[in-house]
Order: structure tokens, then sequence, then C-alpha cells
DNA sequence: CTGAAAGCGCTAACAG
DNA sequence: CTGTTAGCGCTTTCAG
């Protein structure tokens, strides 16, 4: 904790608080000459504001909060590290936490909100996330909530996703194309808008190849890995086994590739595969996988740059925009035949 | 922002802020009559304290900063989550901050924390830093710094390690057994302790096994994978390439089985390579991927817990702990040749 | 056991 | 242009 403060400051200058803070501020109220005395020696003491003092004087913490589920996927670090970039540009701070998919903590952190630590959230919910009272309840203490990637759809705010209808049904179509005859798709959650919006993609691309909705194959994975390699064998090892997988995410790639490596099912041979992943990994795989590659940073510097902008607005509750940044499929040999 | 504070709820229960104060915080000196009125009535109008007011007059903040290099590695974000993980079950917030591997914004981030915005630091110093002063300015602050992973040796403070130096030593034996007889080791900074501990067990190994030092074969690689990608095929070129390879980092991985894949150098037969990564996708690789796995989750928990012991303390400078956990070598296909 | 009062360090109105 | 004053919401003496 820095000794010195505003008052030292004033004392040694013969100023009064109040010039001093105006001229730390740049205040267009105090003479040039007085503001440069202020700032040199404040640069000469190492004078730091203490920012505790200030937020809880102007109620404005110069903090955000970034709630997310899991940290240990390269989604969600790329986003960090998007979120980040721009809030350090705006000499904002970031608070992290992470619900690790219980609807419980987010709860408890978005409930925590409300003393006024943040000024502002980004959030992509957990997978039990159901219902949006508790984001109401924080945008109503006037905290706005922008989403990315896992967006709580009813929610009047600004929302950060990727294409997820389009990408997957892009995805789909490229494993029809591959002669793919009966494609699975691995859900993580029957709330996740973002999940189901892939698995509408899906389903539609399967439509419109002449299959039937009821022909869809949406297997319900789970957060346990160890589930769904043991869920993964055993659907790999029925007679009817799909020739296609759809991983709705980056989680679901191991336990795939490890289930096919234990049932000698080649990949693309036998399996055919495409993830919706961030890996870097991805091309030095074996077999290189074929992804939905997000735009991960982008969605975070987005997602920061709504919320800053929000920031300054006063009815942020007003707007309910929607970006849209599109993925890619990038395609390689573990969805296709034969490839050189 | 809750508009309901400590003054409210004094009004209406008629008590001064004073005695409601001291409920909320559970003080000896309050009868259980009027701390349960208390808790009720702050329960029931949902009243949260403000914790800028609290942290200003009590002078802490209940929170702690992490300094990191990169989140875009799947050793710090497992470590990340080790330490959200205590710092949730002290009530701790946890602030984060990538330096990108720059000494200048290390020293900014730790420059601002001494307005005491942060009750502690956990510190993974940017492969750039050579120098202790700024820790050292931010310790004289009274602000404990506690480093993992990534420590600087002579600061005397609690510092978290894997065995850098004997986990190195028995990868490189690894190779050498499998009858490697030129091993490159792939820095990436000259400074950074783990790395050049990780090169000493390298070396060591190398002589003990009656290689001179100077047949050591250490490369230079930087934070760019594209340039570390173009060096590596150069090396991978030439008469006398390594037939093993031991990467220093994770994110050196792809760049090493893209070049190999580049030369159709086969791996293992050609070169053999070992990497230290907590990469998920390691077992999923081509070929899979032999690694030295750090105990990323336990040294984040670890280094956390340090911090909270200190911030418990009154003569923190006092103790200069050095605690390591254990990585372990997963062998696998990449430094194995006949492996059925 | 409860109340009164002072003040953490800073900012913002208002005077001058 | 500068000074004075009154808090922000909470904690902590110190009295009673």
């Amino acid at each position: 904790m820095s000794n010195i403060n505003i008052n030292e400051l004033a004392k040694r200058l013969n100023l009064s608080k109040g010039t001093v803070s105006k001229a730390l501020r740049d205040s267009y109220e105090i003479s040039e000459q007085t503001k440069t005395k202020v700032l040199q020696l404040a640069e000469q003491l190492h004078y730091i504001p203490n920012p505790y003092a200030s937020s809880l004087r102007r109620k404005k913490s110069n903090t955000i909060g970034v709630v997310i589920p899991e940290v240990m996927d390269s989604y969600f670090s790329r986003a960090i590290k998007g979120i980040e970039s721009v809030a350090r540009e705006k000499g904002y701070h970031v608070l992290v936490y992470l619900t690790y998919e219980s609807f419980e903590r987010e709860k408890a952190i978005l409930n925590d909100f409300s003393s006024g630590r943040v000024d502002g959230v980004l959030l992509s919910v957990s997978s039990e996330t159901a219902n949006e009272n508790h984001v109401e309840e924080t945008m109503a203490k006037k905290i706005p909530v922008v989403f990315f990637d896992r967006v709580l759809e009813n929610v009047h705010t600004a929302k950060i996703t990727t294409n997820d209808f389009e990408s997957c049904y892009e995805a789909t179509h490229h494993l029809l194309q591959q002669g793919c005859k009966k494609i699975a798709y691995l859900s993580i959650s029957e709330h996740l808008h973002i999940i189901n919006k892939r698995m509408e993609g899906y389903k539609q691309a399967l439509f419109d190849h002449g299959q039937t909705h009821s022909g869809a194959n949406v297997i319900a994975c789970c957060d346990d890995n160890e589930k769904n390699y043991a869920l993964l064998l055993k659907i790999l090892k029925a007679n009817n086994r799909p020739d296609g997988i759809i991983a709705s995410v980056e989680k679901l790639t191991t336990p795939v590739y490890l289930a096919c490596k234990n049932l000698n099912l080649s990949i693309p041979e036998a399996v055919k595969i495409v993830s919706f992943s961030n890996w870097e990994a991805a091309p030095i795989l074996r077999p290189s996988l074929t992804t939905v590659t997000q735009p991960a940073f982008e969605m975070g510097e987005a997602a920061a740059t709504a919320l800053f902008n929000l920031l300054g607005k006063r009815n942020y509750s007003l707007l309910n925009e929607n970006t849209t940044l599109p993925s890619t499929l990038v395609v390689r040999e573990s969805s296709v035949f034969n490839r050189s």
C-alpha cells in the first residue's frame, strides 16, 4: 500500500486536495502550470491513487467480471485473451470467475456483483443454466451483462455468438458429401442455446439431404469425460453404429478418438469426425482433425468492446444487439477418406 | 449497485451503524438476539456490503492478482483453475493479468498493485524478465508475492515449482535409452530459471551418458511459432540433424511435429520427441506424444495456499519456502521405436 | 452489550 | 483558476 496520498501531495505543494485531484485527472479548470507541478511531484513520489477510495466515491470500479464455465478449453482461454487485451487498453481490470458448469455458482457470482464490485459482466453461461432470472436481477441493478458464445436468448442485451446453425449445417453437409449414412451429434446440454442451434443446423442438413428428422442421432454427453468415453464405446460397438460424428464441443474429441482407437475403428475410413475446436494441436492429431474453428479471440474482443460501449451510455438496457462472427470449417484428414 | 446499505439496515432496526456492522461480522460483543435480527433483515433485503467501502476502511481488498505470461497454454489454464478454486474457498477474488511475455507490462502491472488493489500476488514471470527489482518493490510495499513455475530465484519468498532438473534429466535419459545420439533441447529464454534448470538436467544426463557438455545442442526458440517452425525446418534439414528433441514448453510441440511432417521425417523412427506439456490431446496426436506432465492444477492450488498463509502472518518476508511438486514422464509413441 | 464519532482516500459541488 | 466542504459506505476506537 502506497503511503503517499493525495493529502500528502497537497500539503507538499501548498495546494488543496481538490485542486490536486483535478490536476491529476487533467481537468480543464486547472492551469497548465499547476498541472505540471502536480504531475511532476506525483511522478517523483510514485504516487498511485487508491482505486478503492475512488471507486467508493465515483461508484465505478473500472473492473469487469468475466464469468465462464471453464478455462481448460482453448475457446475460453483465447476469448479471455481477447477480453483482457481490450480491457487493458481501456484501463479496466478483469476479475475472472469459473462456474464449473454449475448454475448455483453462476447465480452466487452474479449475486455478489450487485455489491458494485464490477461495472459490467461478460458471461458465458453454464450448461445447467436454464433460466435467466439471475441475469435479469443483475441487469436490474444497472450492471450491464454482455453474453458471448453461450448466450441466454431471452435476455434483452448484447450477445456475441458465432454462426452456430450455419457452421454445423456446413459440417454435417460436409460429412454427408463424404458419404456418411449415419451421423451422430454429440450434445452436452439440453439447455444451451448454442448447442441446440448447432443441433438444428445438423438436423436441417440431414433433412435437406433427404433424411427425415427422426433419423437424427443426438447423443447426450456430459461434463465427465470418463462417462462420455464409456458411452461412446457402447455406441460405437453397436451394430448400427454411426459412421460420422460431430462433436459439439472440443473436450469431446479425446474420448471419441480414444474410443475409436480402442475399438480399432479407423478414422476416417470407418468413422468420420468433425469437432468444434480451437486446438492448436488439431493438425497434428492422428488423424489430423477437421474442425469448426470459432473466432474465439475476436469474440472476446467484440464482447468486451460491446460492454464498454454500454458502459458509456445511459439506457444500456434498450439495445438488443446480436453480433455474429463466422466460424470456419477447416477440413483435415479425420473427415475425408481419400485425401492425399 | 445495491441501494440498500448499512445505514438503511440500522435505521429500519433502530440500531446504530456500528452495531449492525459488528452484528454482520459476527462480533462477540453483540447479543445473539440482535445478531439474528440483523442477519434476518439483511437476508430479506438482499443486503450486500459494498466491498470498496470495506476495502478502503480496512486496507484490505480480499483480492489477489494473478500475473502470467499467457493463458493459451494448458499449464497456465490448469493453474488458474487451481488458484481460482482455493481463492473461492477463502472468499477471495481473482484479478487476472497477462504479460504476453513482456517485461514492461509485467512491471507496469506490479507497479499498479502498489495502489493496494490486491492483497497479494501470484506471479509467473515473462520470458524477458531478467531482474527482480519490480518484484522487490511490490514486496517492499508489504504486498506478498508468491511465485509459481516461472520463479525468480533471487527473490526471498515462497516459490512453487516442479522438479525441472530431474524431470528433464529423466526425459533426456529416456531418449538416450531409446538410442538417440544427438538430442536437441529447445529453449525459449536465456533468463527463465526453470528453462535453464531443465537444460541443466538435459546436459547432466548427456554428461552422465558419456557425452561432453559441448555436445549439447541447445536451440533458442522464441515466442513466435512461425519463426520457430522455420528454424526447425532448417535444423532438421541439416546433415547433422538431431535424432531426438526435447521441447521445453508445450507450444513448441506443434512446429516440431509440422516440421517433421513437412520433411517426411517420421516420428519416432527418424526423430524422437518429448515435450513438456499438459495437453489433453497428447494421447491422440500422430504419433501420441511423450510428455513431461506437470502438476499444474496442484501447483496453482499450492501457490494460492502459500499466499493465503502469508496473508495471515506479520513478517511474511521472512520465509523463503521452496515447494517442489513432481512432474511425471508419460512415455508414449513419439519417443519409442518399437512400441506395439 | 450498544451508540457516537472519526476517518479510510478520493471526488464533486459550490464558492470565491 | 483554486479552496472548502461534504460525503461515498464501512469499520473501529472509545464511551457509556
